[in-house]
DNA sequence: ATCTTCATGTAATAAGTTACATGATTAA
DNA sequence: TTAATCATGTAACTTATTACATGAAGAT
């Protein structure tokens, strides 16, 4: 077995969750608030972040080096904006250009459901598989209503994250099709 | 906001991972090994399970009255059997027919690495790319090895479990095939 | 002989969610 | 004036992983 997590010379090896953090705050700075935005307006579909998760690794991340806090104003309002370092940006890069094993999960009780469907009647997998659609295709909706932002960072030179809303779009039009079939297979 | 978990009456709540193995019960009596083995065999690739949360999980359901333990003997050596009870059908089948919501969630590093792949060279993001679809393929290849045993099943009347692995297959195989494509993208 | 599979479990740790508490600013 | 958004954090809890310990049975 490898070793995890990304662990540059001495300290606290860098979590996952930490790398996420770390990632959006190498395109501009931001509060914790921001990123729980930028999580759920970009990433979440395949990596989400809680409050408490986001405030406890950015001081983590502080007191590792990796990123300063600015302190700044708005307002007479007390507001903690976070920058990627030089040791933080190095940190990032590493780690993009390593080749460590990823971690790739999903939990998915729908799929567990209808995994199980022999055990119930026809209507109530029917049910199940329908409210699996009706999700997937929320969430392409829900991507959908960012692409625009997406495009304008794409023709501002950063296509990555156009590249992957596209993907996952993609991935729940795929499933969502997928469902529409067993629910022809069911009827 | 609605409960996360399924309760029937008095008692602890059953846990999503308590549903699981209460379900894999529901198709044959097992020992916690056997359905270690039976989550890695079929349901991983969405519903992954620990040594760690199966031996506890049982006794917790056993203490529930979800299951009961059938200590039976092979060679000298100890083993629990664990069978469904009629309370642990019950509970199963009142999960399955519930309206309640359905956690869905993926966590993909790849996907992470790639969202961030415009403060890379070329070079690394199509490593990553490579590598995500490297993995994509091997699970589609891991999938079709259980295909057999899931016909079998099928034609035994238990059809859910080969659906879902076909699901799982394109699912594997939609995502090497955009994999594919972002190479190309990149090159 | 020795390796793999079968078999059971716990302890320490890590990761993540949920609920709560607090309050200013801004748009309608 | 009232609702939404901006903003920060913690405590309790749940969930899950990893590493470890132990050993018999069956296959090569």
């Amino acid at each position: 077995m490898e070793r995890q997590s990304t662990n540059d010379g001495a300290g606290t090896p860098l979590s996952a969750t930490g790398r996420a953090i770390l990632g959006l705050l190498g395109s501009a700075p931001r509060t914790g608030y921001d990123i729980k935005s930028a999580v759920d307006g970009s990433i979440r579909f395949f990596w989400a972040a809680s409050y408490g998760q986001i405030y406890p690794e950015l001081k983590r991340l502080e007191s590792a080096g990796l990123v300063r806090v600015a302190s700044a104003e708005k307002g007479g309002r007390r507001r903690s904006v976070y920058e990627i370092t030089a040791a933080g940006r190095d940190a990032l890069q590493a780690w993009l250009a390593s080749d460590a094993e990823l971690t790739t999960e999903m939990r998915d009780e729908g799929l567990l459901r209808f995994f199980f469907s022999d055990l119930v009647d026809r209507e109530e997998a029917l049910a199940n598989v329908r409210a699996m659609r009706a999700h997937h295709e929320a969430m392409v909706r829900r991507l959908r209503e960012i692409e625009p932002k997406s495009i304008q960072a794409r023709d501002a030179g950063r296509r990555f994250p156009y590249l992957t809303l596209m993907g996952g779009i993609e991935l729940h039009e795929q499933r969502a099709a997928w469902c529409a079939r067993m629910e022809k297979e069911l009827s």
